[in-house]
DNA sequence: TATTGTTATACTCTATAACTATA
DNA sequence: TATAGTTATAGAGTATAACAATA
């Protein structure tokens, strides 16, 4: 008989199957954005710029829960790519309004579709019904809150 | 009426759930780790060691998915600790055998309870039955293929 | 005084390439 | 020749602290 009972295996930890499933993802989508010049960073930029109202980089920043001084460094490559603008905000000078060129949103498009893809990818081992759980699932335990869930009335 | 169907969301992306997803565990067990003195990443080192029969360096690399040379520095910091120990393999003198060392055990039993109770608070948004789904999906996605679900008999 | 964008800096995690000692 | 461990190095991706301009 063999050992039994070694207690958790590293393979069904969260936080290693998290970091994998990561991974998988993006040796998915990474070489498929190849094509559109931007990678999936800059692409979840792109994203937030064009949800509700252009905002300014400090709110762009925390669309994307990240620090503002590290969203100077994606602004500037996208601009470097002609796919973003700043604009300085005409009511507050301190701050610059971030809008998507005529080539950015050629690009969001474009890089949109291909991520779309990759999910369906990442997503094929699980039923349409099963991915959409999963999905929904992620969601709750990333972001739990008051929204959905149960709210405790 | 305001403007609808903007396209994805940054929310509904996988890759940005993923992420996000391993900061909140790692916000609830990454605290409470700091008692143990080592953190996720060396447990799940100390987690591989014991599983089957005890690895090269080599071995315990390819056991987490990560390069050889990664390791050196991972059981350069748990030897440090004292909770490991390289051995020169009899056999084959160019590979170590790494074993937990008493107090690595003490560690690892420890460390193992402290990352069960924070993955049940990462899932408590679930009831226990997603949960256990959400656990199932999240491992089918991210090992998909000719698959085990059941240890064989 | 407080906030926005910026810069300088540093830290974590990881891989690649080359070296050494064995095989 | 090939492999295991090691070292040096580099590259993402990220944050913190301090500064200038503006509020």
């Amino acid at each position: 008989m063999k050992e039994r009972a070694e207690g958790a295996q590293v393979r069904d930890r969260f936080g290693f199957l998290l970091k994998h499933a990561r991974e998988r993802l993006s040796a998915i989508s990474g070489p498929a954005l190849i094509p559109t010049g931007i990678n999936g960073r800059e692409l979840a930029v792109l994203t937030v710029l064009v949800q509700g109202e252009p905002p300014s980089q400090l709110e762009a920043a925390q669309r994307l829960g990240i620090d503002r001084s590290t969203m100077v460094t994606l602004i500037d490559e996208l601009e470097a790519k002609a796919l973003v603008e700043r604009r300085p905000d005409g009511v507050d000078r301190r701050r610059n309004i971030v809008a998507l060129t005529s080539r950015g949103r050629k690009t969001l498009a474009a890089a949109t579709e291909i991520v779309d893809a990759a999910e369906r990818e990442f997503l094929a081992p699980l039923s349409a019904h099963d991915a959409k759980r999963f999905r929904e699932m992620l969601q709750v335990v990333t972001f739990p809150g008051p929204h959905r869930a149960r709210p405790p009335r």
